[in-house]
DNA sequence: CAGGCGATCACCT
DNA sequence: GGTGATCGCCTGT
């Protein structure tokens, strides 16, 4: 199994007891209309520290979500209360509550004014696989991240973390090089979104296991 | 200020 | 594949 240890003062991890160094993602990454931030962040890591420890895995599956022509989108009907976050600049964390329980964690993307955000919907778990199981209440490793709910849960991540910087000390992600194959796919559960319901604006990493749903 | 409902998940058949 | 859980937010009175 790939074990991946985060020393979070270098930038470094290591796997398999060899060394790699990776990059943390910088600001300017989140900068960028949301489809190009939504095709480029599968296969990047996503870290979550909190008191109880570091957790960490692998992008594997995203929706861009485009602001105010997009149906879809919880912003294309302006700015309320909720959506605030999305309004200001790319590289914040918007974290709402849905189904009266579960979270589901996106970045917001673009510059102020552009009300667009990417959903991270699945990872594949890499480091704190131990806590994770322990918050989700299951061990088995292709459960544990496989949607947008499960993997808040995992990462312990809570409408706290609404507002949160995504290049910050709680929440943030690193580049090791991995660049797979993406493909796309129609957004899951909207349809309500009329003609928006059609665009392939989800991004899965080819192949991978750890994906919430086929499509 | 009340009512409807959702960018989901787990469990059932 | 079908459905119940559960609650903050948004909309329309």
């Amino acid at each position: 199994m790939f074990t991946v240890t985060l020393f979070l003062w270098y930038n470094h991890v290591i796997s398999d007891g060899e060394e790699t160094f990776v990059e943390r993602i910088a600001k300017d990454f989140f900068m960028r209309d949301a489809l190009t931030v939504a095709r480029d962040l599968p296969g990047k890591i996503l870290v979550s520290v909190t008191p109880d420890g570091i957790c960490s895995g692998r992008i594997v599956e995203t929706e861009a979500y485009m602001g105010l022509g997009d149906r879809a989108a919880h912003s294309c009907r302006g700015k309320t209360p909720r959506t605030e976050v999305l309004f200001g600049d790319g590289g914040y964390a918007y974290v709402y509550l849905i189904y009266g329980m579960y979270r589901c964690l996106n970045i917001s993307a673009n510059v102020s004014g552009k009300p667009e955000c990417v959903l991270i919907r699945a990872l594949r778990p890499l480091s704190g696989t131990e806590l994770m199981m322990k918050r989700r209440k299951t061990d088995m490793l292709t459960n544990l991240c496989s949607g947008p709910g499960k993997l808040c849960a995992a990462l312990g991540i809570d409408r706290g973390y609404n507002g949160e910087d995504i290049c910050g000390d709680r929440l943030f992600l690193c580049d090791d090089g991995c660049s797979p194959v993406i493909r796309t796919a129609k957004r899951v559960n909207i349809d309500y979104a009329g003609e928006a319901a059609e665009y392939e604006w989800r991004f899965l990493i080819d192949g991978s296991k750890f994906v919430s749903v086929k499509g």
